[in-house]
DNA sequence: CACTTTCCGTAACAAAGTCACAAACCCGGT
DNA sequence: ACCGGGTTTGTGACTTTGTTACGGAAAGTG
């Protein structure tokens, strides 16, 4: 890892400064700077225990997935973030299985489970911000819970392509109808129907694995309370 | 509060032994003992700021509710188990409203917010256990989510039908279609349906406001993948 | 008992999920 | 350019779940 890398890592870890030098080194020298490929898997549930995430460019999204192969998003990472899932070795009470997907090119780093785990069993300004990046995925999913509960599959959808949009920063997005079924964990079909149902008024234009969309205030209506 | 319960507060603070004395006494004073009765709401979203939540007897239920009105449980509270989300304004990650409810009459600890916040901030054991309690609960609620992605209604229901039975320790539970339906965030109708299907197929008996489980391993054929 | 409230049943319809299959499209190889 | 195989989309038929709108039965109250 170059010297730049370094310094640009501790510029991502908020409770840097306040560690002692030793911890410092610790991670400095347990830290790998990694990369994926646009739709490269980078956490498979409990197959592997990578170590604490942080998103340096890029994309990621974290998901569920069923037996039968039903999957949904349960929140996205994207640059600056940070995601405790990775690494769920090392916490005895998290026994649920997380997948995690680049969604574009990305660089991340990945601090070693073991040295992370115990850095915080012994700093409490790292226990307090594992805290808080907890409570703050725990935020994430709640907000998904009530979607699914609350809102019909139309705005959703609507909310869904626009965020994409602005991800994307373009009005057309790449994103074909099995993809956004595996984000809101419904099927293909029931995105096909809707996407027929929102190029007959208008809302967007689709070709395939394209979408582009053509009427943003209809969709923002539509998704209204839908957006994050 | 009375020398008894305060010993017995103790017994139920796992960290509680590693405080100071100025500590422990800060805890002791700022903690009352409380009372519900079935069906009390103790929690209403973000309209207060109760505390940190230890049940001492009893059963509450955390459920979140849409605009509309549509419930679903997201987590139970059992005999000492803990809650930090009727005290989330101590959390500044938190931005999702919860409502608890009496499922029986209960006691339970309530340790002021501000206490409790001071010393998590202050001690490691104390956020280390804070913490451990938080990803216990994202893995509670990250089981509802699945079962809502994967599991169809009959099979939750049944799920649900045998948890009750096992909590109240009786074949016969205490139960209205308008309560399941809440519980499992669906119409009350959908449980009509299901419950004559269960009555026709000789697995439940029902009257107004009751269930007897008639056959328990026709429910658990059906429950299997959804029970805890 | 009459009256009110709560709980349950049901029909009719809409939305969403499942299953099956076919057509359209894209890409690489010849 | 044409062919062939994989991917993506379209669509119909059907099931399950959610919604709306009732009415009636059961329990509680005065």
């Amino acid at each position: 890892m170059t010297q730049k890398e370094e310094t640009m890592l501790e510029d991502y870890l908020p409770f840097f400064e306040e560690l002692s030098e030793t911890d410092k080194e610790q991670i400095r020298s347990h830290t790998r700077l990694m990369h994926a490929e646009k739709g490269e898997m980078i956490h498979k549930g409990n197959e592997d225990c990578l170590g604490f995430l942080i998103v340096k460019k890029g994309q990621f999204r974290s998901y569920i997935i069923s037996e039968e192969g039903k999957e949904i998003t349960v929140y996205r990472l994207f640059e600056r973030d940070m995601c405790l899932f990775a690494a769920s070795c090392i916490f005895r009470n998290i026994d649920f299985d997380i997948w995690m997907e680049a969604k574009e090119e990305s660089d991340y780093w990945v601090i070693d489970p073991g040295v992370y785990g115990k850095l915080m069993e012994t700093s409490l300004p790292v226990m307090k911000y594992t805290n808080d990046l907890m409570a703050s995925r725990f935020s994430d999913v709640m907000w998904t819970m009530e979607q699914i509960l609350s809102k019909s599959m139309d705005k959703r959808l609507a909310a869904f392509l626009m965020e994409e949009a602005e991800n994307e920063g373009a009005e057309e997005i790449t994103l074909t109808h099995e993809m956004a079924a595996r984000e809101l964990g419904t099927a293909r079909e029931v995105i096909s129907r809707m996407m027929k149902y929102f190029q007959q008024e208008g809302f967007v234009a689709a070709s395939r694995g394209k979408v582009r969309i053509l009427d943003k205030n209809a969709l923002y209506e539509l998704a209204e309370g839908s957006l994050r």
